[in-house]
DNA sequence: CAGTATCCTCCTGGATACTG
DNA sequence: CAGTATCCAGGAGGATACTG
């Protein structure tokens, strides 16, 4: 039986799903998700493994991940501290598009640099 | 046969994987290319369809994603004037990917909405 | 180790008005 | 219809230094 429920659509503005979008439209999110899908990574393996990131913004984008309830935290009172970062179970259900998205960027990425700045409008010329 | 080639990975800073990720980490690209997908569409008719959207910004958007090679742009030197955007093949490519984000979003945008504000760490408690 | 604090810059994106 | 011009605010995100 397929589920039909539809809280609203990508082209509604100001409804959940344009929102959960936004969500993920900034420059660190996708990747960090990704990072995240093979299991629980701590703070500094996260930014070791993502390249260019730094340890504030890494924070910022974990944090709001985590407002949003997609990732879950755990940190160990030790010295030195010790973080735990996952993806929730709802995190969880984010895995499948953004490894597609991911793979289409590893595939296509390439093509995307090569086509910029090359682009011409396809000018139609009226007849007669 | 699989292909293997990986013109690196979004991990990697600077990469075109990353780049391409990077291009579509703004407000409005998925959703644009979410339009496209059925098909082409007038400047208007995307405006219309897309709630929220201005038409310099949707106009910006469409510039970008047109110098990257995702969208085609074919004008009629008409008066009043014609435009029609459209994928292109590369653009084709994205089409996968960004309807299981959309599908993902309309499913569970609502939870990504309820969860906002409600997570608290879990904190691991020292035994002995 | 896992962050914060501070400062600063660029760019996205919204509002409004105007054009061929 | 399909934009552009202008102005403007906010925030993302980078650099650097510091902390428990």
């Amino acid at each position: 039986m397929g589920v039909f429920i539809r809280p609203g659509n990508v082209f509604l503005a100001d409804c959940p799903a344009r929102l959960a979008i936004e969500l993920l439209a900034d420059k660190w999110s996708v990747v960090v998700i990704y990072g995240l899908s093979q299991g629980p990574r701590r703070h500094n393996e996260l930014k070791a493994l993502i390249g260019g990131v730094s340890s504030k913004v890494l924070a910022q984008t974990m944090r709001r991940l985590q407002r949003h309830g997609l990732v879950g935290r755990s940190a160990l009172p030790e010295q030195p501290s010790i973080t735990q970062y996952e993806l929730t179970p709802l995190g969880q259900t984010l895995v499948e598009p953004v490894e597609m998205l991911s793979r289409w960027a590893e595939r296509h990425g390439s093509d995307v640099l090569e086509a910029h700045g090359e682009q011409t409008d396809a000018v139609a010329v009226t007849s007669g």
